[in-house]
DNA sequence: CTTCTAATTTCTGTTGCAGATATATCCGTT
DNA sequence: AACGGATATATCTGCAACAGAAATTAGAAG
């Protein structure tokens, strides 16, 4: 598949820490501020990740010097900046997915995960 | 479910990093020696991920400190150590899987993986 | 016994993480 | 309109993790 040939050729950004991928799934949904990016991660589907304000705004300056992000002119709050994906990012964020999704299914195949799982 | 549950009660390790969920993954299948496990992790199904004798052998030790993992007195040779999973570490893995699944499903839900994908 | 590969160890600079603290803005109340 | 609390971001700093290089040891092959 495409997806996986470019994982090793266009995308060694992989693998991505915890709090980049979460960031990157958030920002899938559209442009988002950063608080808003900090709750969604928390939330299960969101990768049921805690991010400290350090952690999340160090990540996101670290996002945009390497592409994957960029600041949306947007503007309905003085104090929100408002965050969208690049190209560069849907990418990476599509080679992830294919690498965990990889895995996950390798998993279930061993039986390490309870149910089939719901869809 | 009960996992989900445990997630933020008992494994506050979570998320865990690439390297660490790679070496649990890889000795969810059995007991296993540093240098296989750089090889499994190499795989699609072990992650995807190159780990090198740094991350490796440090993620190990780190993870022997924080009773994941521990030495198995098993020696066919004598270079090799083999390692396998603590009961705590088989939660801990059971945990984050039950978290990155939730996070891939949701991300099909959205359109993000190109196909079912392939089980 | 020499040589090649497998397997691990140790070391070191660089980077990322994570919590604390600070600052600015919006909103609801009075 | 002034106040207090929640929202939102910025900055700073110590500690831990990573990542590659180089060295070391043991087995396998000839």
């Amino acid at each position: 598949m495409y997806i996986a040939f470019m994982a090793t050729e266009i995308a060694p950004d992989a693998p991505l820490s915890p709090a980049v991928f979460a960031i990157l799934l958030s920002l899938a949904e559209g442009e988002k501020h950063g608080y808003q990016m900090m709750k969604d991660a928390r939330s299960p589907e969101g990768g049921g990740v805690r991010l400290g304000p350090g952690t999340l705004y160090g990540s996101i300056d670290r996002m945009m010097r390497d592409g994957l992000v960029e600041e949306s002119g947007t503007s309905d709050d003085e104090r929100r900046r408002y965050y969208r994906l690049t190209q560069h990012g849907q990418t990476v964020l599509a080679v992830e997915l294919a690498r965990l999704d990889a895995a996950v299914k390798a998993a279930r195949r061993m039986g390490l995960i309870p149910q089939g799982g719901r869809s």
